[in-house]
Order: C-alpha cells, then sequence, then structure tokens
DNA sequence: CGCATGGTGGACCGAACGATCCATAATCAG
DNA sequence: CTGATTATGGATCGTTCGGTCCACCATGCG
C-alpha cells in the first residue's frame, strides 16, 4: 500500500534523498508555451514529456495528470500577463498613454507572430469554458482582475484631465477590454500585422479620446 | 475492388433504387450545433451518430470523414450568418441604425444564450485555425466577407449624412467587426448578459457617433 | 412479382491516447 | 562506505478514438 500521495510535492516528513532534478518553473513555462501553441486536446502527453524534458513518471509525480498540469500553466500564464499588465498600466508617466498601449499590446511585436499565436487565455476559454469550470472560473478570475486594474488607470486619467469626468471607469475598462480581445480574435484569423496596427490604432482612438 | 466514390453522392449513372431517408440539410444543421456547444476535438463521431439519427456508415457515405463533415457543417453556418447578416444590414432603413446592431448582435438574445454559446467560426478559429489551413482559409473568407459588408453600410451611413465623410469605411468595419467579436470573447467568459448589453452600448457609441 | 441495386448501421479494426507501474539509479544521512 | 530513500523514465495497461467493412434489407425497375 502506498503511504504518501507522491502527486503532492514534499508533504511528508520523511528525510528527502534526493533533491529535483530541474527547475519546476522552467519546466511549467516549457509546457505552457506548448499548450499555447496547439491547444490543450492537441497537446499529447508525448508532446509534454518532449518539451519538459522529463519522463511520464516524473511529470506525474511532481504536477499530477494532464488537467492539473494545464491548470498549472494557465496560471502561470494569467500571473506573468498580470504583472506585466499592472507594471505597464502604473509605470506610465500618464494613464492615457498606459490606456492606448493596453489596446495596443496585441500588435506590440515586431513580426506579428505574438498576434497570430494570440492570449493563451483567450484560447483556453474559446476551447474549454464550456465544459471545464476551472478553465471558467479562471477565466473569470483574470477577467475581472484585468477590469479592475483598466478601470484604475481610467480613473487616473481622469483625475490627470485626460479623460472626461463622466464616464463610467468600470464601463470604459470593459470596452477597452472587449476591443482588445476583438484585436485578438483578428490576429488570430491571420490579419496582416499592418492592417491590425491600423484597426487597433482607429479603436483607442475612438474609445480614448483627446478630449 | 470498388468500381464508385460512396463518398461523392450520385456521381454515378446507374439507377436510383433507394432514395435517401434523411434530409440532408437537416443532418448538416444537427452536426453543426454538436460542434458548436462541444467544439471539434471534443465531438466525437458517436456524438455525430447520436445528433444526426444516422449510423456510421451513412455519415461516412453521405458526408466523408469527420472533418470534411466539419467543413460542412462550418460552411452551412457561414453561408447562413452571412444570409442573416446581409439581410440585417440591407433591409434597415437607415445604414447608422443596421450597424449598431450589428454591433449588438452578440447581445441580441433574451437569456444570453448566443451570448454563453458564442460564435461557431470565432469558436472553430480558436481551436483550429494553427493546425488546419482549411478552417483558416474559411475564417478570412468570412471576415473578408463581413468586413466588405459592413464597409458598404458605412458608405451607406455616410450616404445618409449619418457618418462624417471623412472616416474610411473599410478602417470602420474593421474596428466595428473587432468591437463585435471582443463582446462575443466576453460572453464566453460568462458575463451576464446585462453587463454584456451595456458594454455592447458603449462601444456602439463611441464608434458610432451621431455627428 | 422477383431481381438487382445500393442505402443502412452495427460489428470490427489498428492506432493513439492518458494514466499507471516498477526496475533502476542517483542521492544524502550516518 | 553503506543503506535507506526517492526521483526517474521506459514498459505497459485499458480505453476511446476515427475509420472501415459487410450482412441485411428497403426500394424501384422490368
Amino acid at each position: 500500500m502506498r503511504l504518501v500521495d507522491r502527486t503532492v510535492k514534499n508533504c511528508y516528513a520523511g528525510q528527502m534523498a534526493r533533491p529535483r532534478q530541474f527547475d519546476e518553473e522552467q519546466v511549467i513555462r516549457a509546457v505552457r508555451d506548448q499548450f499555447w501553441d496547439a491547444g490543450y486536446a492537441a497537446t499529447s502527453l508525448e508532446d509534454l514529456v518532449r518539451v519538459s524534458g522529463l519522463g511520464k513518471g516524473s511529470l506525474y509525480g511532481a504536477f499530477g495528470d494532464k488537467h492539473r498540469l494545464f491548470l498549472r500553466a494557465l496560471r502561470e500564464y494569467t500571473d506573468t500577463s498580470g504583472g506585466y499588465l499592472r507594471e505597464m498600466l502604473t509605470s506610465a508617466p500618464r494613464a492615457l498613454d498606459a490606456l492606448r498601449a493596453f489596446v495596443m499590446a496585441p500588435v506590440n511585436d515586431p513580426g506579428g507572430a505574438a498576434a497570430r499565436r494570440g492570449c493563451l487565455m483567450a484560447n483556453s476559454t474559446y476551447e474549454l469554458a464550456t465544459s471545464d469550470p476551472d478553465v471558467l472560473a479562471e477565466a473569470r478570475r483574470t477577467y475581472e482582475a484585468t477590469t479592475a486594474l483598466v478601470a484604475e488607470s481610467v480613473g487616473r486619467a481622469q483625475d490627470e484631465g485626460d479623460l472626461p469626468r463622466d464616464v463610467d471607469p468600470v464601463g470604459t475598462a470593459r470596452a477597452l477590454l472587449a476591443a482588445q480581445q476583438g484585436l485578438v480574435f483578428m490576429g488570430r484569423t491571420g490579419l496582416d500585422i499592418d492592417t491590425l496596427t491600423a484597426t487597433a490604432g482607429t479603436l483607442a482612438a475612438k474609445l480614448l479620446p483627446d478630449a
């Protein structure tokens, strides 16, 4: 009989005879990129073994089954993206410029590679949200967090006199997020980067007037 | 040796001893709904047999393999949607109202069921566009056709004096399409229909000023 | 009315999947 | 150095998948 749950790391009191021979975060990032490029269903365990450099047993021992590993990779993505977003929104001298950069983010890539790859959270939402409650919950969580962050910057832009006082920060944030995700979608259809950039500029100009 | 290609319907000169016992279009619509609800990978042949009411052999004999059947269902969807769109855009007395209805289309549903279901073409693009050239081609085709239709209405709204003359119809059409697809995405995250409707209204107001 | 045609769908197949298992080897405590 | 411990990953399992096949029979013609 198995006395320890090997799917949970180091939760027992025994000695640690052999430490991990791989960087957990590095593996998660590799796995995340694989799911990002191919999607969940189209990624086989063989793919995960290949990109991680680990064996099946090690993968299961360290992270649990495919579904848990995916959720872990998805969480890594949303945490990293959320961090970038927060930094982008807070570091800009003027909030209005930060909001413009937020809308333009999907095309902020020289070759448009990021635009074609899309957003892992959006990809996962479209593929799994209807059948996987965990993914749906993560999508809602990310959506709400992003809306709150953007709304905060909208308020700051109002304080700085770059946006009129009578607009609703949260409503504006939702509209900006919708516009950004619409651009992500158009990027996934293979629309060329120049046209995509022009469309992003149009949306930013209409949704964020200088008045 | 098989002398006739049974995957192609009635392309031979022999007699027609037994006519089809099912309505081809009806089967395609049922299959389309299944793919719409569950996605491509998550739909098994067993599911297709169940919703179509046909046996595996009949399904393969009439439509070919799963991939061809999916493309057929996808084409049915884009044709039907394109027809609705064309009618919606041309039947409205004023083109500006039609454009507003276009942006609000994802939330034009009492319970928000359509919003949660999303758009089959968008779902398919996110799930398959990176790996399936046929789906990517269909996505581009649909995107370009939609852009052209909307741009035509933008031009008509200009002629009717509802939109300023100096805006680019095609660029505006792309921005409207991006906004609409952004709303579709937010619907897929499970956002409640009231908030979604408000966001749609905000986007329509910003992108389609009365000036 | 009987025969030839071909639509029908359940049985069946090989392949690939996710998941589990266990012999091996690497590691650290004593 | 020795033994206890556990990370490791190739072998293997049962399941499910998409796809094929063929015995059956409904059908329309002569």
